[in-house]
DNA sequence: CTGAATCCCCTATGATACTG
DNA sequence: CAGTATCATAGGGGATTCAG
C-alpha cells in the first residue's frame, strides 16, 4: 500500500476537450478518500442491498434477502453488517420470539442511494444498448479487430 | 454459473410497501436487466477506471494504470477489456513501435460516468462522515448493544 | 426468524516471467 | 510499451448445520 505516487498531469496530450473537473480533484487526501469509499461501496451486494432498502424502506432480514434476489444468507449478513458499520444502515432488533430484526437506511445511506439513483436510471435506459454493444463486439472479436 | 435451485418461498409476491418508485420497477425483465448491469458495472476496478477515463479523456495503458492507482497490470487489462466489450470504452491501437494503445470512453461510457458523478460527489461530501460512523461503531461494537 | 459457525470450492487478483 | 501466460494464494461465496 502507501505507494500511490502521482506525478499527475503535465503530460496530457493536447486536444483534451471535455476534461471533466471534479471538486477537490487536486487534493490528494480527498482523492484517497474517494478511492477508499469507492472500494468500500462499489461491490455488487452492497449496491443491490442499497437499492432494495432504498426502494422498500424498512424490511426484515429474510424479506431483504428475497428483495435482493439471489443472495446467500451469509453474504447478506456480511454485507448488511458492513453497511451498518459504515453508517449506511440502521439495524433494529426487537426482543421478541421469534426474533424480528429490521433494517433501514440511515440518512447517510439514503443520500448514497440518491446518488446512485442516477446509475439505476442509467441502467434502465442503457441496459439494452450494452447488450447490443456486447453482441456486436462478440461478432467482431476473435479476429484482429482492425480499429485505429 | 449459479443456477441456484428454486427458492419456493411461496410468500413473496405481495403488495410492495414501496416508497421510492423507479421507472419500470414493475417490469421483471427490466429488473433483471438492471440487476445484470449492476453486477457487471458495480466492481471496484471498473468504477475506478471509469472515473480515471472520465476525468482524463484519452490515455495510454500504462498511464491509465498510474491514474487508477494501485492496480495490477492484469486487472487493468481485464477490466478495460470487459469495458470495451460492454461498449463503455474504445480502444485504439496505433501500429507503431513501441506500441501505443489509447483508451477513451465511448458515448455510452461517458453517460455512465455522468451517472456515477453523483457518487463521486457523494463520496467527497460524505467520506468523512463514513469514517466517523465507522469509528463510532467500533467503539460501541463488541458487546450486545442493546437497541430497540 | 435471525443469525453464527463450518466445510469447501472456485475465482478474483497479485507476482513474475516472457513476447512482439 | 502493451500485453499474454503461468503459478500461487486469499478470500468470496454457496450449502449446510447449529443455536437463541
Amino acid at each position: 500500500m502507501g505507494k500511490t505516487k502521482a506525478p499527475v498531469k503535465t503530460v496530457l496530450t493536447k486536444a483534451k476537450t471535455a476534461r471533466k473537473v471534479y471538486p477537490g480533484e487536486d487534493d490528494p487526501r480527498l482523492q484517497a478518500l474517494v478511492r477508499e469509499i469507492i472500494e468500500r461501496v462499489a461491490d455488487k451486494w452492497t449496491m443491490l442491498v442499497l437499492e432494495a432498502l432504498d426502494e422498500h424502506g424498512v424490511v426484515r432480514f429474510t424479506r431483504l434477502g428475497e428483495l435482493v434476489g439471489e443472495i446467500s444468507q451469509k453474504m447478506l449478513t456480511k454485507t448488511v453488517r458492513q453497511m451498518e458499520k459504515d453508517g449506511l444502515v440502521k439495524r433494529t432488533v426487537h426482543p421478541v420470539i421469534p426474533p424480528r430484526v429490521e433494517y433501514e437506511l440511515t440518512e447517510l445511506g439514503r443520500s448514497l442511494g440518491e446518488a446512485f439513483c442516477g446509475v439505476w436510471v442509467w441502467a434502465l435506459k442503457n441496459g439494452e444498448e450494452i447488450e447490443r454493444a456486447r453482441v456486436e463486439f462478440e461478432r467482431g472479436a476473435g479476429r484482429g479487430i482492425g480499429m485505429s
